[in-house]
DNA sequence: GGTATATATAACCTTATAGTTATATAACCT
DNA sequence: AGGTTATATAACTATAAGGTTATATATACC
């Protein structure tokens, strides 16, 4: 927890959370009333109300209060980061597979440059 | 933590620590031994072998050892699956936005509909 | 065999997290 | 005003997580 990078870290941290992953799939369907979003899970009020904030402060949701009702919806920009960083070392990866195979033949004496 | 539902629980809890999105960093531009890993990183050598573990149980890593040497790769299945939950919530939230018009709209009292 | 190297394990500490119950705030409704 | 509803905050507890140092295990080298 000393390294709190861009954004990336409280998204990932918050996703680890099975709750909070429902309540993100839930949202993606559509936007909730905290309390709708409660609904169906067997933590108690404030459980939800504290996972909504979570999710609200790394930038996956936001809130619109209206009256004593707040709703809300899925903010995808903050998925998006996180997919992308993921795409990414996917495509780093895949790049690297090509001189993957020469490294993996080298049977640990052999210090060949090609 | 009460619902560890498929091992994407153990993915994203990984990938919200950021040394361990460094070490992924890393990995995704080839192989390394757990020295190597660890080399560049402020913090004790238990503490990058327990970072190891972590990706490797979760199946972001796959470890070859040879000899005394642990060579460490990365496993992208593990990272698929995590990015693919993700688009899967970036598309149902696309097709939210079709319905979403009608109830954003609404203010409450709405008396207009477009 | 003896020593150095690569990595893991044990034991421990500290901080963070998810959960709880009880209470507060604010809006709505007669 | 008084009561109900929606949500948040406070205070607390228990467990997990990341870090440490010290030690163990296993391989390599001379």
């Amino acid at each position: 927890m000393v390294n709190t990078q861009g954004g990336l870290d409280a998204v990932f941290s918050a996703l680890a959370d099975p709750t909070r992953r429902r309540i993100v799939e839930r949202l993606a369907r559509g936007p909730l009333t905290v309390g709708e979003l409660g609904a169906g899970f067997s933590i108690s009020q404030p459980g939800i109300s504290k996972h909504v904030r979570v999710l609200e402060e790394c930038g996956l949701l936001k809130r619109d209060v209206v009256g004593r009702v707040h709703r809300c919806t899925l903010s995808p920009k903050a998925i998006r980061s996180a997919s992308s960083w993921m795409e990414k070392q996917y495509a780093f990866w895949n790049a690297a597979l090509d001189r993957l195979g020469d490294i993996l033949d080298e049977p640990s004496k052999r210090k060949k440059k090609r």
